[in-house]
DNA sequence: ATCGGACTGGACTGCTGAGTCCAGGCTTGT
DNA sequence: ACAAGCCTGGACTCAGCAGTCCAGTCCGAT
């Protein structure tokens, strides 16, 4: 699959998938052609195809995975280290910062419901993510109940559906209207059961 | 602002509108052409262009108003009923029903994200979709409340606003995964303050 | 009946943007 | 040194699509 690629054509490619990322990012998938990657990355037309010989498509995909990744990435090392007290607040103040600081441009959102409809290569992608996400969520959760914090009967999976869901739906909401309280009221709601805010 | 329209035009215009919603629906807003409304509605170029002066985004802008209606209509008579016990779990039903139907293919998200970012009109009918929906759910709390349903000391908008947001995540994310779980587990998590569900 | 304006058909224009091609530059192993 | 082949530049092709234009037809009011 892989081609023989040198350090530095690996460091074009990465150039170009970082700078692809970024314009997606800010303007939206179907705001964004090659001629603007092209100009943006300091690169040619040949150069992108050369790396991705599909395309735009496959182009595309590889943002999205790369988008996935900073996705999670973002999150650390707080979202591994969920469980004991404390750690859920440090947690989802590092994600309502991020998306407030991101505002309108959610790298997931750009992707899922632009391409995803029409390319099942990134609907895998997002749905990857989806699920390493919730796992790392609900790992989180089973290690709260082995300290004590949350209750024992409550199901980890479930939970961990509620807290994503809220996230993902506030994420929504706060992009439509603007209002970032779309995301911090559901998403504290939904933590509530793991770690209860003594104020407010 | 709107036009002198006869009964023949203005059952053309709905035909259109209600033609490329459902196009918009099916295939996402960037798969669908001028062309494809024409041929799908039975209409010329120059109608599309007669009644719609602007081309395309306001076309697009029409179908996302259209759209918007579709939402809410689709809960009645449920949402506007919520409140009294048994209607949050009757609402609930339609809602996760719809879903279930369109699958993939959500009205809202087709627009909010796919044309949201590049056209302010667009974003400004979807916040006031959203506001309104959330108006009627926190309506139906504080009627729950006044029914000694749900705890007096909840604070109806909050609630609302975790509601919500768990259908538009749970939407989300059972758009990339084909799970529907995503969507339910949240959503009876999030009515468990004002219907507790004896049962599961 | 007839006149104005709403309504319709369909060809035409022009642009944008994905993808192609080939000639030439640069690296790397031998 | 010197190939082999990875890498780069930029002009070119071509299809698709939004938007224009005009020559009409139909309807409703006077």
């Amino acid at each position: 699959m892989t081609r023989a690629l040198t350090a530095k054509g690996a460091a074009t490619r990465q150039r170009i998938v970082a700078g692809a990322a970024e314009l997606v990012r800010t303007r939206g998938a179907d705001q964004v052609g090659l001629d603007d990657i092209r100009a943006a990355t300091a690169t040619s037309k040949s150069q992108l195809f050369h790396y991705f010989p599909d395309g735009r498509a496959e182009l595309l995909r590889a943002v999205a995975a790369h988008e996935a990744g900073e996705v999670l990435n973002d999150q650390q090392p707080f979202l591994d280290e969920l469980g004991p007290a404390g750690t859920w607040q440090a947690w989802r103040d590092v994600v309502v910062q991020k998306y407030q600081e991101q505002g309108i441009h959610c790298p997931l959102s750009a992707l899922t419901t632009q391409l995803g409809p029409a390319d099942p290569g990134i609907r895998m992608i997002v749905a990857d993510l989806l699920e390493t996400w919730h796992t790392r969520i609900a790992d989180g959760i089973r290690r709260a109940q082995g300290e004590g914090l949350a209750e024992p009967s409550l199901e980890a999976e479930k939970t961990a559906s509620s807290i994503l869901a809220a996230i993902q739906g506030g994420v929504v909401m706060m992009q439509a209207t603007g209002n970032i309280e779309f995301l911090k009221v559901p998403l504290d709601a939904a933590i509530a059961d793991v770690e209860p805010v003594a104020g407010v």
